[in-house]
DNA sequence: CTGTTAGCGCTTTCAA
DNA sequence: TTGAAAGCGCTAACAG
């Protein structure tokens, strides 16, 4: 293992030399520089992380909680562990990995060890125990979803336009009968963010088009979810668009869909929020993407940025967040069919 | 912060003996014992992770590096990541998450910096780059998914296996003509394990069951797919049953069988090989799941393993491995419509 | 059964 | 412009 006495000695400098020349925090001569870089690249030297951490009491490492439901997987988790983990190496961070499989306890050791600098949350809940914890530790987190309760930054697609943009073009294409699939109704019981605000924008957008919009709760469990779908699209007069924000149970809707008898878009045209970018299986669907990249990047500067409460005083505004409009993507909404 | 130092302070005793406490390492007095953990709940003491690994050399973190297709995403991919982050904490392992979006830079950094203790790969390819750089450092790494030409452990559902049951299954539910849709042909190309073995079971079957069995190669364009599926779908006679091994581009493919005109199961019997467990969605097909936790289990065990060459030397027969064995999950294959 | 101490690799103050 | 040295928190070899 080499280190930097290793490298100090071939260079012929002393060893803090070395370390200014990597950290760049003093001034070194153009020939001291050169030997020294010389040395580390002839010696494939590479700084220790344990041993910067344990003397800057910084780990350049943060810590995601990622949920997990026993039973059920949601395709959206596992996509953001991934994009977050891009947006936090674009900022010099990399990212710790962790389930709530374990509750709580699994962020307070990674706090209280010193594994990482600041937590990124997914999927927080009304009273989250994690939050909680977070800030009785005093440890520096972000959230991956709009949370206006806890005091904590937090990124989001603004669920609310997003719903009512769907429902919106849905109905400039000419529907005038939309049936809006929204959130599951635990999720509304839950509060969820994305449940209430969605169920917002559907109203919204009800008033100001004028459309007749029906909003049918999903549910968690598929045999009820069918069940509801084929109600709704059976009923006369039926409607002619369905706007989903419950895409967990996607194949299962199509399915239904049809089992009802119904073509898609020549019967029902329909239009999807929230999906999963890059998914290449709805690519012939219109939506509106859940902006799974500019989320992560937000979040994980949100993350960085609560870890030195240094720089100036927290602002009066409380934690700062960050709202993404939605844009519709894909295919454009095919009207209603003639018949 | 609170330190050893304190610890020992409170308890009247040397740091040393804490450390001794904790480790369990030495033989200490019930009473000192006592003393020290309550010192410890006391001042609600941690370890420092950064001290420990800079001592010991061992960071009881695990690297996995995901892969990033630009443009496209496998749910399959965060999926993994998030449970081998929880069979890693069975074992007393953190993850560390990377992303190959780096290229095999992220892998080095790591490996070199000691971030981690041993690597897991996803998505290995012939002659993956990753595979080269590790072996080169002599970093120890596991593998998800059968690799027999590296010389690392690995794990893997029995793709082979895993086809022909759900092909023999499908005839023993009465069906003498079945579609099979197997990988992609840049899978297939690429000489992925699980796309050669997958057509190795095919063939297997085929010959067992006598059945008749068309394999339609799936590609990574939906139109195509969705094309060849429509032809293959609509040519007399036409078959009755679809085994899928290309899961990806699932919605889609249910588009295409119902633009085709066909009710599943009552015109066409929809089988899976290799779905991901506990998706909601697809509850209603029958299918072979893939083994994802078994899968993660394994490869966080194989890693870990491979961390201490010391114990005893590599046993002449090379890598260890762990090939699982496929069961039929959901409902009971339909018979064919008598139509 | 317990204490003392050296040192893991690095950063940073203090001194030149 | 550079060097010397202390010390981050912990473990383990050595010494009682």
């Amino acid at each position: 293992m080499t280190t930097i006495k290793d490298v100090a000695e071939r260079a012929g400098v002393a060893p803090s030399t070395v370390s200014y020349v990597l950290s760049g925090s003093r001034k070194i001569s153009e020939d001291t520089r050169r030997a020294v870089q010389a040395a580390i690249d002839e010696l494939g030297y590479h700084p220790r992380a344990s041993a910067r951490t344990l003397r800057s009491a910084r780990t350049r490492v943060l810590a995601l909680a990622a949920p997990r439901v026993p039973g059920a997987y949601r395709a959206i988790d596992g996509r953001f562990a991934i994009d977050v983990t891009d947006a936090a190496r674009g900022h010099g961070y990399d990212v710790l990995l962790m389930t709530d499989s374990d509750g709580v306890g699994g962020l307070r050791r990674v706090a209280c060890s010193g594994l990482a600098d600041a937590a990124v949350l997914m999927a927080v809940e009304d009273r989250d125990p994690r939050v909680e914890v977070l800030g009785e530790l005093g440890f520096p987190a972000a959230l991956l979803g709009r949370d206006d309760h806890a005091q904590l930054p937090w990124t989001d697609l603004d669920w609310d336009a997003a719903v009512a943009l769907a429902v919106r073009e849905t109905a400039a294409a000419g529907h005038r009968r939309i049936l809006f699939l929204s959130s599951a109704e635990h999720e509304v019981a839950a509060r969820r963010g994305y449940a209430l605000h969605g169920l917002d924008g559907a109203r919204r957008a009800t008033a100001e088009t004028g459309a007749e919009v029906r909003v049918v709760p999903s549910h968690r469990d598929p045999d009820v979810l069918a069940r509801r779908l084929r109600e709704a699209l059976t009923a006369r007069p039926a409607p002619t668009a369905l706007v989903v924000q419950h895409l967990i149970l996607l194949p299962r809707l199509l399915d239904a869909v049809a089992t009802a008898g119904l073509r898609v878009p020549d019967d029902l045209t329909v239009v999807l929020v929230g999906s999963l970018p890059d998914e290449l299986g709805i690519r012939h669907l219109p939506r509106i993407d859940l902006p799974v990249a500019e989320m992560s990047t937000a979040v994980a500067r949100l993350a960085i940025d609560a870890i030195d409460p240094g720089s100036d005083a927290r602002p009066p505004s409380g934690p700062p967040h960050h709202l993404i409009q939605p844009r519709m993507a894909g295919p454009a909404i095919a009207p209603p069919s003639l018949g």
